[in-house]
DNA sequence: ATGAAGCCTGATGTACACATCATCACGTCG
DNA sequence: CGACGTGATGATGTGTACATCAGGCTTCAT
C-alpha cells in the first residue's frame, strides 16, 4: 500500500492481500514448483468465491509465478536456473541503478530497519534456517529498493526479484551440502549488508549500487555451479 | 506470442488479440484520457462476456492505462509529462542496456524491415500525420527491442514505453504550434533511424543503444518544454 | 492378455444474475 | 429560496451455474 494512496475500498486491500500471501508461498517453496492450486480451494481459505481469487492468480501468471492450463490445473512455474540467467543479467544492471538514479538517503527509521535486519542475521548464524534466511533475504531487498526514489524502477526490480528468489532454495534443497551451503550464504549474505550500510553511512549510496550488483552477480554464479557439479564452463554473468 | 511457446488455446489467443486492440487504442487516443470504458459494450464488441474481458482491463490496469473505479467506470488513466519523469529516466538507463547486454545483431529480414520504415518516413515528411507518426514510432521501438535477446529486458522496455508513448499525441494536440512540433519531430525521428541503422550496419550496437538514448532523452525535454512554456527551469534529465 | 476406444472425473474458462457502490436528479424541509 | 436528504440509475465487483477441455480409468473387442 502507497502511502498517499487512496484508501479506496476494502475490496482492493483483501485483493493485495491474497495476492502477497501467495506470492509468498510460492517464493517460499510452501507451493513448490509443478503443485497444482485448485481455485475452489483457494476462495474457501479467503473465504471469498473464485472470481476475485481468479483476478489474483491471473496476474500472478502474467508474471511467470503460475500457469493456468484449461481442463488441467493452475500449476506453479517450475524454475531453472538457465533460464533465469537473463532475469539475473538484467537484475545485476538495475543494481546499479539503485542510488544512481534518483538517490533516496534512507533516514534514522530504514537505518534502524537494517540493524535490526543485520541482528536477525546474527541471530541466524547461531541457527541457520533455509526458510528465515529467505525471508530476511526478501526484507532486505524490499529496503534496499528504497535506496531510490524512482517508482518505476522500484517496481520493476520487485517483479524481476520476485521471479529469481525461489531458485535458492529450491537448488539449496536438492543439494547434499545443503547445510554448509545455507551456513555460507548466511556469511556471504552478512557481508554483503554490512558492506551495503557501511556505503549509505558514508552516504555514498554508489558504492551500495555497486555491492549489490556484485552480489547478486555472485550468488547466480553460486548457483549456477551448484546446479553445473562437472560444468567446465563458468557462469555466463 | 513467443516463437516456440505451445499454440495453446484460441481462448488466449483472442485474450491477447483483445488486449493489444485496447492497448493501441489507448495508445493512439482513441480513448483518450478520462474517458470511460464500459465492460458491456466492450463484451459486444468482441463477441464474449464481461468476464474474458475484465480480465484484459485488469491487466490494463495493473499497466497503468486503465483504472476501475467500483461504481463509477473503468477510465482511461490521464497522464502528465511531469509525472511521468521518472519512466523517463528509466527509459533512457535502459535503452543504453540494449546492445550491450545479450546483444543480436539483426539479419536480413529485420534491415529491411529497418529500411521500410525509413521509406515511410520519408513519405510521412510529404504529408505529415500525427496519427502514422505514432505508429511508425511504435513499429520501430518493437524492432529496435530485437537488438537485445534478453527478453525480460524487452519486456520491460515495452511496459514502460507503453505507459509514456500518449504524451506526446496529447501534448501535440493541445499545442498552438501543432504542425510545426509535428514535422519537427518527424525530422528528428528520421536521423534517429538514420543513425541507428547506420550503427548497426557498422555492427556497433553499442552505439544504436547511446543514440537511442540520448532520443528519449532529448524527446523528454522538448515535451516537457512545451507542457511549460514560461518554465525557467530545464528538463529534469 | 493386450490394445484402443470411450466414458468419467475434475479442473479451468465463460456467461449471467445479483450485490454493492457512486452519482445525479428530484423533492421536501428549514 | 437554498440546502440537505433520498431514491433512481447505471457502473463495476461478486457469486454461481454451466461449458469446455485434458487425463485417467474402465471396458470391450481382438
Amino acid at each position: 500500500m502507497r502511502a498517499g494512496e487512496t484508501a479506496g475500498s476494502e475490496a482492493r486491500a483483501r485483493y493485495e492481500r491474497i495476492y502477497h500471501t501467495l506470492r509468498d508461498r510460492i517464493c517460499l517453496l510452501d507451493y513448490p514448483p509443478g503443485m497444482r492450486l485448485r481455485e475452489e480451494d483457494l476462495a474457501a481459505e479467503f473465504a471469498t468465491s473464485r472470481t476475485p481469487v481468479r483476478r489474483v492468480l491471473a496476474r500472478l501468471e502474467d508474471e511467470g509465478l503460475l500457469r493456468s492450463v484449461h481442463g488441467v490445473g493452475t500449476i506453479v512455474t517450475d524454475i531453472e536456473i538457465d533460464d533465469l540467467q537473463q532475469v539475473y543479467q538484467l537484475r545485476v544492471e538495475l543494481a546499479e541503478l539503485f542510488g544512481r538514479v534518483a538517490p533516496n538517503v534512507p533516514g534514522p527509521e530504514e537505518m534502524r530497519q537494517y540493524r535490526s535486519l543485520l541482528a536477525r542475521c546474527e541471530e541466524l548464524v547461531r541457527k541457520p534456517d533455509a526458510r528465515e534466511f529467505a525471508r530476511l533475504n526478501m526484507e532486505f531487498f524490499h529496503l534496499f529498493t528504497q535506496l531510490t526514489a524512482n517508482e518505476p524502477l522500484r517496481a520493476i526490480s520487485e517483479r524481476l526479484y520476485y521471479q529469481t528468489t525461489r531458485i535458492w532454495l529450491k537448488t539449496a534443497s536438492r543439494l547434499a551440502a545443503y547445510e554448509d551451503m545455507l551456513l555460507n550464504e548466511i556469511h556471504v549474505f552478512q557481508r554483503e549488508m554490512t558492506d551495503i550500510v557501511a556505503a549509505i553511512e558514508c552516504g555514498n549510496l554508489l558504492a551500495a549500487g555497486h555491492i549489490r550488483r556484485a552480489h547478486i552477480a555472485m550468488s547466480f554464479a553460486r548457483l549456477y555451479a551448484a546446479a553445473h557439479p562437472e560444468g567446465a564452463s563458468a557462469a555466463p554473468i
